[in-house]
DNA sequence: AAAAGGTGTCTAATTTTTAGACGTTTTGCA
DNA sequence: TGCAAAACGTCTAAAAATTAGACACCTTTT
């Protein structure tokens, strides 16, 4: 009845959309372009990232790759916490990657905590970036049906009002009526 | 139209439903038992993990606090984090908040990716340890009407096609008519 | 320039949701 | 224990939404 299929497969896609690439380190960016090109149609890379709303607003991005340390000799990675929040709050859709100059267990936690979709540790390894880049898009590119989205948030739901009908079909802002006919369908 | 009020006033409930702390030391399961007892209906205690599933499944449970370290001497944190998962599989719904006997920050990422709703650490500030409790709660509670979920959902998916209305509506299962007419009205 | 795909709009048949009602069962509490 | 309030399950008829299909008109790709 309802047709699934993946986006990529869908669109005959064979590239993984608009990247964007923000370091401050133009040889980083270099490289960065050289080798994910094969991957995405578009590599925009940014050195200041200052301008990365007004790109946003101007180019759809599939995904940015951010890096954490902007201003030499701060490694807090504060700038890089700034700019992921900022990105998250405009664009909540787009999955943020930080690139991180060491493991930073803290700096981790509240990049999760932010939103970050992924970590990548300098140096990093080719194959395993271009991976987690990948898996982070085909993960968000999961297609997922309405009913599907509405069957879940209605499980939920009467798990939270521990299976009382009635509260659940109120919290949800539909008939007790309706909410019977959905559970027999779904 | 759509009439929102938090679950906790709509029914009334001057306490927050049913607690299940876990821990392998009488002592401080008696003295949580003690501090929680105003603020939650029924506060139920567990010094041996492995019957977390058992009781779950006759009793209806709110929110789970859960310690890390169950075997004397052993402090990796291991035993908490597959407990942690276990309950997660059994029970997506139901938040876990984790106790540990010091703030172990890679524990706290691995606990985070694991679905932990929270941290509190040994020894606990009883104001902060109700505050956290509550918080989670109030926070699961947030009544989100399906109508909601159904408009972020139908943005988010628009928003990965890139405004390809005819796309987004065949990744939704729904009619392109359809999306029109919930755009219209959402 | 042709082909393919997307947009916006329409119709008519079908399905779903709604408000409201009813008697029964369960729950909370005095 | 027993009463009252709440939840359940089911029904109706009116209102609203969804559906498949069609059409002319843009864009993009080739």
């Amino acid at each position: 009845m309802i047709f699934r299929q993946n986006l990529r497969t869908f669109a005959a896609m064979s590239k993984y959309g608009t990247i964007l690439i923000v370091d401050d380190n133009a040889a980083i960016l270099t490289a960065m372009r050289y080798l994910l090109d094969d991957t995405f149609e578009n590599v925009l890379t940014l050195e200041c990232p200052d301008d990365i709303l007004k790109l946003m607003t101007q180019q759809s991005i599939d995904i940015v790759l951010l890096d954490m340390n902007f201003t030499l000799g701060v490694n807090s990675g504060q700038e890089g916490l700034f700019w992921l929040r900022t990105i998250r709050k405009q664009h909540p859709e787009t999955p943020v990657v930080l690139l991180t100059a060491y493991a930073d267990v803290s700096l981790a936690v509240k990049g999760l905590k932010s939103g970050a979709a992924d970590f990548i540790t300098k140096p990093w390894d080719n194959d395993e970036l271009v991976r987690k880049l990948k898996d982070v898009l085909d993960m968000q590119n999961e297609i997922v049906s309405l009913d599907e989205v509405e069957r879940e948030h209605i499980r939920r739901t009467i798990d939270r009002c521990h299976g009382n009908l009635t509260q659940a079909a109120e919290l949800l802002g539909i008939t007790r009526q309706t909410l019977y006919n959905k559970m027999k369908r779904l």
